[in-house]
DNA sequence: GCGTTCTGTTACAGCATGTTACCTTGTTCT
DNA sequence: AGAACAAGGTAACATGCTGTAACAGAACGC
């Protein structure tokens, strides 16, 4: 594909030239902007693939910025703060970042996370779930994104870990689509400080275990949750979203 | 037949001359195209025999076009991609793609591929089953396309591996078609990194053997999964398929 | 601080798949 | 027809992958 274009949204100056240049000399076309005006003249001109917003954009809220963004467009959007508290409330309120970096970040793990969202993008739809979109169907079951709640066919709500149900998310947003191990624990932690490429031993089979046990009539064969051998878990069945 | 014509679909330019260049070299006649509109008027004014598609392509996703190309063709697609976890994509996905190539290729591989699939494009339909098509119906048995789940006359369910069925859907796409070890091989392992000429031992009777325990009454003396001796087996049931 | 709930790790058991070896069946050549 | 050979069937084994129970540490709520 053609080179991935870049937008850098920082309103610090230094930060945002070091990270443009950073970018650039790994093989990016990187367009720096400061405010959301900016952002929105650089997405009506150029094509974008990828937005590296800081939080805190002084008087502008970069969660604000986000949500507005995702509005309209279906961009991208990787995080980036120094605060970590940021982090909780990024887990918490459903923002429709794809990606969530620390400050100081690991220039490695900041490159990976980006080729990583890159890839998801140019496939289908990004693995994290989107905010706009409130309510998922399946086999009868109703994922409620306002409440963040789940029901079973009959309507009796399921509680659900949090992990569990971001699993689930993580499911619906890509039905048919079979996910590795690799990628599902990329979505599920946002924070996950390790690099890229390591395994976290067997807890998300586990995990998908425990979710089987909540979502399917008979875990032992599973009809929503599959596996796929050798390569991951698929969620397949039909999945109706709905905005409002 | 004549001269097989051949649509190099990639929007890299280097990548694209390079793979005309030797498609021609090795006696095809290649036209290049770099958007899914220059693919489609190729195919409104030139007969095309295959596309050879590369999956990223930059703005447009090659898996979308394969997808919508097949509402109304059915020119023969192979699929080249870097990306290993697009492999699994293709797998899970139905896409409708005839064969998959992974990037960097072994150009004797690619020739190899591309020659089968014209040779079974000269046949009758390709190997790969189609995603739109739904539902297969066998001697009373009934493959349902949308549970991915087999059921014996009575309406029974009844269990297959992944491969068993991966096996059993080749051959319903291929009824009455004498089909090698090396087609199936092929059409099973969409990861095919072996070269081509290469025999994969026995599996395939195994597997075969496996099959015909769970689908044949007397599978000592199989009605519908027969063997070719000296070339592979035929699926001889007629096969009826539906979309609903 | 203390119990409860969540999450990750480990270990073991059970499949799925491929390989090998031996047997049966079919073919070919005298 | 019979011997010699080739090809396919399949049981038995080997291996690697997955499911899951049980445990332990972490996080959370009170």
């Amino acid at each position: 594909m053609a080179i991935p274009r870049i937008l850098v949204v920082d309103d610090d100056a230094d930060m945002r030239s070091m990270l443009t240049q950073f970018m650039r000399q790994n093989g990016f076309i990187a367009l720096p902007a400061s405010t959301e005006s900016e952002i929105r003249r650089q997405l009506a001109s150029e094509r974008i693939d990828v937005i590296l917003l800081d939080v805190m954009l002084g008087d502008e809220n970069g969660i604000d910025i986000c949500q507005s963004l995702r509005e309209g467009q279906d961009v991208p959007i990787i995080f980036i703060s120094a605060l970590s508290a940021d982090h909780h409330r990024m887990k918490g309120y459903e923002v429709g970042a794809d990606d969530y970096i620390a400050k100081p970040f690991n220039p490695k793990l900041l490159l990976a996370r980006t080729k990583a969202v890159l890839q998801r993008a140019r496939r289908t739809s990004s693995l994290v779930y989107r905010r706009r979109i409130k309510t998922f169907e399946f086999n009868g079951w109703v994922y409620d994104g306002k409440q963040d709640e789940v029901r079973a066919p009959g309507g009796y709500l399921v509680s659900l870990s949090q992990k569990e149900m971001g699993l689930l998310k993580v499911f619906l947003a890509n039905p048919h689509i079979p996910l590795t191990r690799d990628e599902i624990a990329a979505a599920l932690d946002v924070t996950g400080e390790t690099d890229g490429a390591e395994t976290t031993g067997r807890s998300i089979d586990v995990l998908v275990g425990r979710l089987r046990t909540k979502v399917e009539q008979t875990p032992k064969s599973p009809q929503m949750i599959r596996t796929e051998r050798g390569i991951g878990y698929v969620f397949s069945a039909d999945v109706e979203m709905r905005e409002t």
